[in-house]
DNA sequence: TCAAGCATTGCTTGCTAAGT
DNA sequence: ACTTAGCAAGCAATGCTTGA
């Protein structure tokens, strides 16, 4: 990697010097740049055009260039040298200084340009595009590829230019300190220097009576992206964001094989018993080996690795079967780890745990929100105790009443029941419970849950073609279909309408066959794409099949589903349509407690549920075996009116009769509710008359006038003056109906 | 490979029915 | 006159897929 070292340039040979230089770091010239001549002081001369000004040497006066373009000046007088005149920058210029006083120059400079010359080889540095003996030292050179202007605009690209520039000077400067050559000097203060000069080569240094020349051209151009791959991750004041970038570095640049091979040998001598290693040791040190080296090479290198063995070494004939396998194998630092069943310190200790020590970042902030939450419900629960009213709580905790209400249900600690002090609540338990990691792994065959999802695009087709008749018609049909068999279903779904033409027909009945499925809590479907009817659903969770392998996420059809189905596997299925103000018809959300809007047009009453069913059954049971003549004429009275049951009473009796152990018990259950509690239902389910409410669902006037509260609400908090207790128009159209013994009239 | 984006899910909260 | 609670829309955290 020697240069020829000159002592003399003729005339001709200094100015094409001069010129391949200036050419190279400010190409396509048409700016003003800087021309000195420095004597007993420096002369600055802008040029526009630098080439009348390149001559042959004065021997007693040295020159410089800038390296970056700088602006005319408005006034035509000439700008000073400063970074603001600077107009555009292209080049990044490196000075070593090589002077050493006990040494030769010549000495220095060409051990430090062999050097460069390894480090650039090896990678560790980029190639420069022009390196120059200064006669005092060297100096690199890096050009991009395309100028950058610090303008308002570009202060990124600027701020990105002097970071580069920078990390490439450290970083020279680090491997520089790093060799023997400890004398040498890098000015780091003039680096990233906008206005900065340099000395032109085909001209005499005249200090050193040496000549200034270009000694290395490579002519490479880089983006500033290319130069920046050379730099370790830019540092960084947030020290999460930090830890991310160098865990980032970390994985993203495995280790090379040479230190991975190193490794191997450093675990290999730390213990003397590798009883039953010996081979997967073997076979992965070869693997490795065989990465970077001829097979020939990675051979004998096995053969060594083998005889390092303390304890005993595999025999001749294991050793030769591998190396006639001949694979490359790379294995990852995790990966020896598991396999040679390291200890995560000792992991560590070789530099195979990357992960080793670090903070699971999203469990701990997770950890933060659980206790914000719990530490909220503690003040709540403690104002509770302290408050007389929920109105109290609200104002001194400044959560919103109904939050409270929530909290206060959830931790059973409300007005008529308070608790004594907020330590009778397991804060430790609950908190523990809130932040366990689910982990998928855990799950199993049994409780895994596989959720998909629908989306309709041509609805509006369907439901101006579909009344509800039709609607009613299907839902019945696949109501008796799904309860007879599954199988059937399956079939008839199948063969009648995956394979049917009608489209709008087909999609309502996937649509039905889903809620009916979802209803009867039978499980469960589904979804499917149909040419023409855009349904899509995909996997949402990750689940196992009856094997207990992993079904990752997915998309399947719906035959696939089925299938899958029949073989014995268990869905749960939620349905969700992307826009639920076009179909409220179909409404489904993903809360627990579901509901379509018009339920009450769609199935006439609340006898499409499990828990209706379920009551109604307990209910008439409670009819024939209720030894009360008068509660057994309630009880029947309550069955024959169960559909029109207010939901708030539906799901109260349900909850308190559910308890229930035995039929007897249940009896009982309802005599105390009965007894107990002033219910005008079960007044009238006593007095076999009395009041009820017209209807158990909202009226589309009720919807009507909640919507436009809610636009009204809306408006006012856009319009900046509204606040959350905004005070709404009361609905003022729910009327009683009374019974009169042969029928109900309305109230007024 | 990784950030963006989407789906899921738990939680929040306005409105209002219904209970005390 | 107050509390309790259901509903449902919305929000935010989280976790998974996708696509550049």
């Amino acid at each position: 990697m020697d240069y020829t070292y000159l002592t003399e340039l003729s005339a001709e040979e200094q100015i094409q010097m001069q010129k391949n230089f200036v050419n190279t770091i400010i190409p396509n010239e048409k700016r003003l740049m800087f021309y000195c001549e420095l004597k007993n002081r420096m002369n600055q001369v802008g040029v526009v055009n630098i080439e009348p000004f390149l001559r042959p040497h004065y021997t007693d006066v040295d020159h410089y260039v800038s390296i970056n373009r700088f602006h005319y000046s408005e006034n035509g007088t000439m700008p000073k040298r400063e970074a603001k005149n600077v107009a555009a920058m292209q080049t990044m210029y490196i000075d070593l200084d090589c002077s050493n006083h006990n040494r030769r120059i010549e000495h220095e400079i060409n051990n430090t340009y062999c050097l460069l010359q390894e480090w650039i080889h090896n990678g560790l540095i980029p190639e420069a595009t022009m390196i120059n003996d200064t006669g005092k030292g060297l100096a690199l050179f890096y050009v991009l590829d395309s100028s950058i202007h610090p303008t308002d605009k570009n202060v990124k690209m600027v701020n990105l230019y002097d970071f580069i520039y920078r990390g490439l000077a450290k970083l020279i400067k680090a491997k520089l300190e790093e060799s023997d050559l400890r004398v040498l000097g890098l000015d780091m203060k003039v680096v990233a220097e906008h206005s900065r000069i340099c000395r032109l080569p085909g001209t005499l240094n005249t200090k050193s009576k040496t000549w200034c020349q270009i000694i290395y051209d490579s002519n490479k151009r880089y983006s500033l992206k290319e130069l920046r791959a050379y730099l370790p991750a830019r540092e960084c004041v947030n020290k999460e964001k930090k830890k991310i970038y160098e865990f980032n570095e970390l994985r993203n640049h495995s280790k090379s094989d040479s230190i991975r091979l190193q490794q191997m040998r450093e675990i290999q001598s730390s213990r003397y018993d590798w009883n039953g290693y010996h081979q997967i040791f073997c076979f992965m040190y070869y693997g490795r080996a065989r990465s970077c080296m001829s097979h020939k090479e990675a051979a004998e290198a096995l053969r060594w690795f083998n005889a390092g063995f303390r304890d005993r070494q595999l025999e001749h004939y294991q050793i030769e079967e591998i190396i006639r396998n001949d694979r490359v194998r790379r294995y990852s630092g995790s990966r020896i780890k598991q396999e040679l069943n390291l200890e995560a310190e000792d992991a560590h200790r070789f530099g195979l745990d990357i992960n080793y020590g670090w903070v699971d970042r999203d469990a701990e902030r997770k950890q933060i929100n659980v206790d914000k939450k719990l530490e909220r419900d503690k003040m709540v629960i403690q104002a509770i105790i302290e408050s007389e009213s929920m109105n109290d709580v609200a104002a001194r905790t400044n959560v919103p009443k109904r939050t409270c209400e929530d909290i206060a249900r959830r931790y059973g600690c409300n007005m008529r029941n308070k608790l004594k002090s907020v330590d009778d609540i397991d804060w430790d338990s609950i908190r523990e419970e809130k932040i366990r990691v689910k982990h998928r792994n855990i799950k199993t065959a049994e409780n895994s849950t596989i959720v998909t999802n629908i989306e309709l695009t041509e609805r509006m087709k369907a439901r101006s073609i579909v009344n509800e008749t039709y609607v009613k018609e299907y839902f019945e049909f696949i109501e008796s279909e799904l309860k007879q068999s599954s199988t059937r279903a399956i079939e008839w779904f199948q063969n009648d309408v995956l394979d049917n033409d009608d489209t709008v027909k087909r999609t309502l009945l996937i649509n039905a066959l889903a809620i009916v499925a979802d209803l009867y809590d039978s499980s469960k479907f589904l979804k499917y794409q149909i040419d023409g009817i855009d349904i899509v659903a995909t996997w949402a969770t990750t689940g196992f099949d009856s094997n207990g392998f992993i079904i990752n996420k997915k998309k399947y059809d719906l035959k696939t589903i089925f299938n899958y189905k029949s073989k014995g596997n268990e869905f749960i299925v939620d349905i969700q349509y992307k826009d639920r103000n076009i179909v409220p018809d179909f409404s489904y959300r993903t809360n627990e407690n579901r509901y379509f809007d018009k339920r009450y047009e769609i199935a006439a009453n609340r006898m499409e549920t499990i828990r209706y069913r379920q009551l109604e059954e307990v209910l008439s049971r409670a009819v024939d075996t209720c030894p009360n003549s008068a509660v057994k004429a309630g009880l029947d009275h309550l069955l024959f009116r169960l559909p029109y049951v207010t939901n708030k009473r539906f799901y109260g009796l349900y909850n308190t009769i559910m308890e229930a152990e035995d039929w007897d018990d249940m009896v009982n259950r309802i005599l105390e509710n009965v007894s107990k509690k002033k219910n005008p239902e079960i007044d009238d389910l006593i007095k076999f008359t009395g009041h009820r409410k017209t209807s158990p669902f909202k009226t589309r006037a009720q919807r009507v006038a909640q919507q436009k509260n809610r636009e009204r609400l809306k408006q006012i908090r856009e319009n900046g003056d509204g606040n959350k207790t905004v005070q709404y128009e009361p609905i003022k159209h729910m009327k009683f109906d009374i019974y009169d013994g042969n029928g109900w009239t309305k109230t007024a």
